[in-house]
DNA sequence: GACTAGTGTGGGAGCGCTCCCATACCTCTG
DNA sequence: CAGAGGTATGGGAGCGCTCCCACACTAGTC
């Protein structure tokens, strides 16, 4: 009738032409040992000659697993984020997901209304594991797909003491080694724009611009301190509060690359010169860094590797929720690296 | 025994509920008109108490369709596009599955063996349909897919003659846009930096360049024409040939935003102002065209309603193809806008 | 008042796997 | 040489749906 999937082989069929029996072959495709050597060889013949290739759907209906896995971006910020950021999360969620056989369902949520079809979704057992970019503080979502049952892993976290396995990068670490390079180029009045504060990356390096100054000597001073929102626009604004305010400050902290770039351009129509003085130092290492005029130092995040990561902290999750084995929850904290360029 | 879902609840019990039939339930999720009010309440209001989610994997044995569709990005191109190209693609597809309650199956091919392992999924019947992303001029995967029986839309196409269905925007417009926009502020030596020959779309710009060019009256010189390949790199070497050359050249198109930022570099190292001494426009409107000193004049693709259209047709495809009704190869060309800046 | 057409509904028969129990055979013990 | 303890294998019983045939029951026809 439907034509399209007519002459696809079934295990049966191949059961058949190996002179075995469904169960053998199956073991075969599983790999499982307890197959001969001489037995094994004549259905992978078998499966050859026939093209044979399981049917996802039967196995996942009859082995209660399917094989793929979740990434849930939320839209809202898919679009602050340097742009790059996810797709190189992407990049390495997949290659990870590539290697282990499993397949990677991308979902982007746009409204309270998708977030609640995606519930669905998870229900209808759709995925064995789910893989959360860039949940904000107050996110419901991670614990709700604990409850039903789900293994996740989360990009960030949403508090200090956060309950759900995540990996992130060293973003109090981020913080430091901007200031310490700073206060190592003869800079003291040191500002920093900072992200939206019921985000903990925000919190997060503000920590480490403060803990770099007392390193190094200086008080923080919240003169110096002005909030962003990872937007390039916000970034103009807190620049120019902070030009008003401190007219007298040599360096300039920027939470994000984007909001360097608004912070740049306030500088460039204050007549301020950068670096000469005003230095600029900004976090993710994006293209955009490398165009600006001047190239701006920047505090690089290893965002494939972080995809990389989570996906096989989820991969082993599956496994261990499977076999049910009581686990502490699992947190990684990859390290950034200072990207030292013209602009400081 | 496997206790995660243990406790969902199947057709059956909401039949038993409901005080219907299977068939009937199934009917009621399904919108078949065939139902009476009172049924349907009656089971609308069994699925409710239970939380009834039909399970996907059953419904895919059963009914032979996933309700899922494959994009499929080839690593090597995801790194050559301006960077958001791809997440802008992905939203507009993201966007329009939603509202189909369609899921999205994404793809990194980042190898012939990762390939080969693609047409495996295929074949497992996985998905419903397959969106392609950014094809080479002799990439047989499109062909292979068609083979397999399943609807394929690709974003670009391989040749002027492509019998694959596809969605790709106006590049010739793109170029003979840019050139019209030279000439209007009375550019007259106009240079044009390519992308590699291979793909369609870098002879398509080429091919708007010198349409523009001649309706302009100003006869195409190929001394005026230099090959680069999408990359920042590709696109200073171009500049320094070009340069070499012709000297006397006064305006560039860049056939991408990222070659557009390469010949930047050049032209300021080579003294030469912008835009004063050479105008200069690139494609794809990307967020570093915005950030360039000066800002940049570029072609605007409308990549996101790309991935809209793309989704949709796809989606139609799927539903003729069970109804195996023949249709011509369909294609959309969607219009590019010239977004000017003070670079030109 | 028997006949035809509808409607709504129930439920059997699969879809193609995995799981697991039963069986056959083989090898080692005492 | 009976019995125990493997190892390899076959195949039944499901997994939770959709499809479709069969059966009511209703309303209209001659």
């Amino acid at each position: 009738m439907s034509g399209r999937q007519s002459g696809r082989p079934t295990l049966e069929q191949v059961a058949a032409r190996a002179g075995v029996g469904r169960g053998t072959v199956s073991r075969v495709i599983n790999g499982s040992p307890r197959v001969s050597e001489q037995t094994r060889t004549a259905v992978a013949r078998a499966v050859a000659e026939l093209g044979y290739v399981p049917n996802q759907a039967a196995r996942a209906l009859a082995g209660s697993r399917t094989d793929a896995i979740a990434l849930v971006i939320p839209e809202a910020e898919a679009r602050l984020f340097a742009e790059p950021y996810f797709l190189d999360l992407i990049r390495g969620v997949s290659a990870e997901l590539a290697e282990a056989d499993k397949q990677l369902l991308l979902t982007l949520v746009r409204s309270e209304q998708e977030r609640q079809r995606f519930e669905q979704y998870l229900a209808a057992q759709r995925v064995d594991g789910v893989l959360l970019a860039s949940v904000h503080g107050d996110d419901p979502l991670p614990d709700r797909i604990r409850e039903l049952g789900l293994p996740v892993v989360m990009n960030g976290r949403r508090t200090e003491a956060e309950p759900v396995p995540y990996v992130d990068s060293d973003n109090i670490g981020a913080g430091r080694a901007a200031v310490a390079h700073l206060v190592g180029r003869g800079r003291s009045r040191i500002a920093t724009i900072t992200g939206p504060f019921d985000m903990y990356v925000a919190r997060a390096r503000l920590g480490g611009y403060r803990a770099g100054l007392t390193e190094a000597g200086i008080p923080p001073d919240e003169t110096l301190v002005s909030a962003g929102d990872f937007t390039e626009e916000g970034g103009r604004r807190a620049m120019r509060e902070l030009l008003d305010r401190r007219p007298d400050l040599d360096a300039v902290f920027a939470a994000s690359d984007v909001m360097a770039a608004g912070v740049r351009g306030v500088l460039r129509e204050a007549g301020r010169r950068v670096p000469e003085d005003v230095a600029l130092v900004g976090v993710d290492d994006s293209p955009v860094a490398r165009l600006m005029d001047p190239p701006l130092t920047s505090v690089r995040q290893p965002i494939e590797e972080m995809g990389r990561t989570m996906a096989r902290m989820l991969i082993r999750e599956i496994h261990e929720s499977t076999e049910a084995a009581p686990v502490e929850p699992r947190r990684h904290v990859l390290p950034t690296e200072l990207i030292v360029r013209e602009s400081s």
